[in-house]
DNA sequence: GCGTCCAGGTCTACC
DNA sequence: GGTAGACCTGGACGC
């Protein structure tokens, strides 16, 4: 089946896909030149839908591969997700503005950047922050390899769900660690898929929360393993720009950009950014990710 | 092939 | 409040 949807004006679903490495984490799939992506979208807890996502211009396609019939609240879960993990609603114009007056951000509105692409889920997003921190990108993606694999639903051969909190909690700290290669991190995971199975966490709200950042981001801090550059880019993915989540890419591409190369520390670049307001954690990330794009 | 070193964030204990 | 050290893995490097 076929759904359609539109963008606004001026998206880029290329410079979306690959506005940082989340296309590159299962069940997402997609590569150069960016021009689809693959995703699995939850329908019911036990049902999800396999799509093939692209985009020309402001019209973007869905093609759902289901062995069911897709009813009318299941095609608008999708048409929703799909707009929601390509952050079609998120107002962008006071960016864009900003962006304009600034020469070195011209590019952005231009190139239609600045939407980060997101899980289906806040869970997901959590999970593979997490995976991110203290490790190489190649850690990254062989944990998230395995616990798709290990604890997900294959749909099809080779093509494995995110699991579901409560599945992950009914391992046991040695068993992740030995079967994810997540090492120190299994503690923190488990305890976060416990705390959520138990209902003392909820985290799918903070999408379409009006709370202030700084109590976000405080939520976010409060769940182990999840730091200030963790929470800062678990932010970004929530619609929230005024945290940096700077990480030693940042740190690297800051020196190259602004100090010819010597290192600066994290107090300067946060000084750097402030001028930016609540749109500074964005600036950044255009800044260091300005050559994906050109 | 094996051993060693290093990079990558977060937590905790300690001052 | 600031800091040192531990945590764990993959990859680079030297032998």
């Amino acid at each position: 089946m076929t759904i359609t949807t539109t963008a606004p004006n001026g998206f880029s679903f290329p410079v979306t896909v690959n506005s940082h490495g989340w296309y590159d984490l299962p069940p997402f799939r997609s590569g150069e030149p960016y021009g689809e992506l693959r995703a699995l979208i939850p329908l019911t807890p036990k049902r999800t839908a396999d799509v093939l996502i692209t985009g020309n211009g402001e019209r973007i396609r869905i093609t759902a591969d289901t062995p069911f019939a897709l009813n009318a609240s299941m095609i608008t879960v999708i048409r929703s997700s799909v707009r929601s993990m390509l952050r079609l609603d998120e107002p962008m114009e006071e960016f864009y503005a900003l962006c304009r007056s600034e020469p070195h951000l011209r590019w952005v509105p231009k190139r239609g950047a600045g939407r980060i692409l997101r899980a289906p889920t806040v869970f997901e997003d959590v999970v593979k922050m997490l995976f991110t921190t203290n490790c190489s990108w190649a850690l990254t993606k062989i944990q998230t390899t395995h616990l798709t694999r290990k604890l997900g639903t294959e749909l099809s051969p080779g093509v494995f769900t995110f699991p579901h909190p409560s599945a992950i909690a009914l391992k046991s700290d040695a068993w992740l660690r030995r079967e994810l290669s997540c090492g120190y991190r299994a503690p923190y995971l488990l305890k976060l898929c416990r705390d959520i199975d138990s209902g003392r966490m909820e985290l799918e709200s903070l999408r379409s929360s009006d709370a202030p950042t700084d109590e976000l981001y405080a939520r976010l801090r409060s769940i182990k393993g999840i730091g200030h550059y963790a929470a800062g880019n678990i932010l970004k993915l929530l619609g929230r720009y005024d945290h940096l989540g700077i990480d030693s890419w940042v740190r690297t591409r800051f020196a190259e950009l602004h100090r010819n190369g010597r290192p600066a520390s994290d107090a300067a670049i946060e000084r750097h950014y402030d001028r930016y307001g609540a749109w500074r954690g964005l600036v950044c990330l255009m800044e260091v990710t300005a050559d994906w794009h050109s």
